[in-house]
DNA sequence: TGTGTATCTGTGCAATTGCGCATATATTAG
DNA sequence: CTAATATATGCGCAATTGCACAGATACACA
């Protein structure tokens, strides 16, 4: 029960789950365009992603100097299902919506 | 998207997403079950339902010395969603089960 | 090699968290 | 009223968390 919690306390960070979400819907995005969805600096976005990483929540690939992340494959049914809600449920969120807007426009050049 | 992570957070302690999933499998139950349940003691439960309580997530009902616990009914589809998880993926583990075993034996006298 | 861009991380700080103990409250029974 | 049972809470402590700043890496290209 230990893991699944801490599942559930990766995702009790509002910048955390905003990743998580627009990595559900929009799939593979790099750490600039994170951050410039979430409005926040890079500094934080990669601090936190590296704890969605650690976690095994997300994985990386790195093409030159970006560095690309996405959700893993659900490695279970309560992954799944989480996955489900980021997709079904919290990507129509107010919140999420002005995300994915930034996240379309950005150009990753600060 | 703060309500949103607030509730992932009220999920994140392993003491409190165990009883979460007791109380969406076995229903309303009161506070000295639980804590039979669990193997904690009461103070602990007590506060910790006190958290989920004040989350919104669970509903109290006293009878007589006894306070009954319960979810309260989904509010939006990210509730439903996770009672589901309780219900569907969690209940099913080896902790819960073995919760679920001593909640049945529970006498409510210690 | 050196410069620029993208990303990560060491550090210190303030705030929050979960714990156990002891005590307080609420309710019922005698 | 008193005692007993069930539940809640004030308190202090140790550990963890998230933040911002500054600096460190990693890579591409001249």
């Amino acid at each position: 029960m230990q893991n699944e919690a801490a599942l559930f306390k990766v995702l009790s960070d509002q910048t955390r789950l905003r990743m998580a979400v627009l990595l559900a819907s929009h799939g593979e995005t790099c750490v600039c365009r994170l951050a410039e969805a979430l409005d926040e600096p890079d500094y934080k976005v990669s601090r936190h992603l590296g704890i969605m990483r650690s976690s095994g929540m997300v994985e990386a690939r790195r093409e030159g100097t970006w560095m690309y992340y996405k959700l893993v494959e659900p490695r279970h049914r309560l992954e799944e299902c989480l996955q489900g809600c980021f997709r079904d449920c919290l990507a129509k969120h107010k919140t999420i919506k002005a995300d994915m807007n930034r996240l379309e426009k950005a150009t990753c050049a600060k």
